[in-house]
DNA sequence: CTGTTAGCGCCTTCAA
DNA sequence: TTGAAGGCGCTAACAG
């Protein structure tokens, strides 16, 4: 029924060995060989069985990418370039990797159960991106498995997240989130803020403890610290809807804000909304900041001030890391910075 | 080294057969032995050979999600929902499917590569989402292509793209692109718009086809036809920057315009920003419609009238057929209605 | 309800 | 440079 390996050698008159040597391209074959071997491919149309060579290589071209939220372009962006630099071009049988995105929805169930399914397949690599949850039962469950993919041959690269203990990773790629976050605060304290309000995400997520641990750290170094940014924090998802209701309660609590920090850009866009709802104009009466920068904060009205992460540049390293094309930063972590990004939805305030 | 299935039948005294029976849960097992194999797989931390089961069963549990785009929410939303329907809670082994998205990037190429590998690994499904390329050689590709899967017993699902000849697919989830183009124009119309801009998508791509037609129809129908209607119609890409150039280039050719509509939400966007940079205020200078209601949609300034399409719940259709969990539509094809939501960035021509 | 017996289709030494 | 042979780990009849 099914066209096998050795219809294609009755046909090429040659060893189903000899097939398996022209398809996987890893071993010499005479060019005329390969030639009528490469033809009865295409004649018979043949598909190569892929549980079947990954049995008995005991490895396959699978390469799994997880990802917190796959409609949140921040995951979108760095899953794409990742995908880009693994599933390559319009490439011939051999070589090919199936670059592959699954979405854990942010539950830790799904994080291990979809490393689980990966494992299975004897993946060849996985990318993990974003930020990780802070239980500590779920952080060494994860551990667990990761080193021991890692042992079973595949390649474990982390991409927008902390590196964990042990150096089952083959590879970290770090975003600088208390950098930026202290930077961005920074910057609103030179323009003469004092009552900054926070809309943080998830309380358990590193990316969201990181980021806030930065604004706070600006804050306390200007003298600003203490119980009172208690109550200026709120935290709630990473979507629009949580900025909103977030903003809406921050206002209440201290209607004097003259600006808000959001943990990420599409917050923001949600605490704009709410603050063009109270009447409160941008940045005129409260400023407000985002991070990631993701596409559409250029063109928010006003332009958000934001963080830059190279989202891109991080995915396609990734990527090749994944693939081993590219060698391991040193001591298996780099630490990517983010770019204050200046535009006009912060300004000094009022008098 | 690796554990296997045999040890784990040794550990539990009983044949493998039945260890593979409780693991898949597909046949009766006595509690009592049900209970020792699964206590043996947990101490020996055993994990299902994926490949090896694949081989087996002719079978394997694999289901792949093909988007365009995968940094656009569009088909973010599509996928992550399809996604949830099929990879399902925190469930034990049996059952399992990994669901996977893969990124064509919209190359006709990447997208057969994808469904050859998908292929190769056997998938138990297929979902294409997304408008596709009207180039007659990739159609034709696609459709053989499609066809030898679900020969070889993958479902085949289509979602947001119209039905391929040939009844080689399972079920099809088609956007009515032209219903909702004609209507929104209509709208336009009706406040009495008369010189209407349209950016358009990539022109061989079906969607953008099928929006625009909708678009032509209502202006038809209103004696607005014509080879006018060419000059205010400029193509480009689906994102941001393509909506922004493009609307530049169309306020060029005609100052004049009152009304701008876009391919979708995200290049509405962009020619919002294109407006603003020509000092044109929304919707007094210029009216501007899109198409989609993506979530950042209604926080746009001001708020983007649109054409609203249920992707989630079109996604989880997708998801529950790809798993043979709902049943195909009457004649394997539905049609799914884009509501009309009208918003703030829509109004009556000044004077 | 459970054990036995054959493969599933390919890769990989080992020889030639 | 090529062929022959064994086995990767699991599932699916078929008995019992």
């Amino acid at each position: 029924m099914t066209v096998t390996l050795a219809d294609v050698a009755a046909r090429a008159r040659v060893s189903p060995a000899t097939v398996s040597r022209v398809l996987n391209g890893n071993y010499p074959v005479a060019a005329s060989t390969r030639e009528r071997v490469l033809r009865a491919v295409d004649e018979l149309d043949y598909v190569l069985n892929g549980p079947a060579s990954a049995l008995a290589a005991a490895t396959s071209d699978l390469v799994g990418i997880l990802v917190n939220d796959i409609a949140d372009p921040f995951f979108g962006i760095m899953a794409g370039a990742a995908q880009s630099a693994i599933g390559s071009g319009t490439g011939r049988a051999g070589g090919e990797k199936l670059a592959v995105v699954c979405n854990t929805g942010g539950s830790p169930e799904r994080e291990l159960t979809y490393l689980t399914l990966l494992q299975r397949q004897r993946a060849a690599a996985v990318i993990v991106t974003g930020g990780a949850l802070e239980d500590p039962r779920h952080t060494a469950a994860m551990a667990a498995k990761l080193a021991k993919m890692s042992d079973a041959g595949t390649r474990v690269v982390l991409c927008g997240r902390p590196p964990v203990p042990g150096d089952s990773v083959t590879a970290t790629l770090a975003f600088d989130n208390r950098g930026g976050g202290r930077r961005l605060t920074e910057h609103l304290l030179r323009l003469g803020h004092r009552r900054i309000g926070y809309v943080a995400g998830p309380a358990e997520r590193t990316t969201t403890r990181h980021r806030l641990e930065g604004h706070r750290a600006a804050l306390a170094a200007a003298g600003l610290g203490g119980p009172e940014q208690e109550r200026l924090t709120v935290h709630g998802s990473y979507d629009r809807r949580s900025g909103y209701e977030a903003t809406l309660r921050l206002l209440d609590r201290e209607p004097s804000l003259t600006a808000i920090v959001a943990a990420n850009d599409t917050v923001a866009l949600g605490a704009c909304a709410a603050l063009r709802e109270r009447g409160l104009r941008i940045p005129d009466d409260v400023s407000v900041a985002g991070f990631d920068d993701l596409p559409f904060s250029v063109d928010a009205v006003p332009a958000l001030t934001t963080v830059r992460l190279p989202l891109h540049d991080a995915g396609v390293r990734a990527g090749r890391l994944a693939m081993g094309t590219e060698a391991p930063p040193p001591g298996g972590v780099a630490t990517i910075r983010g770019d204050l990004t200046l535009r006009a939805s912060t300004a000094a305030p009022r008098q």
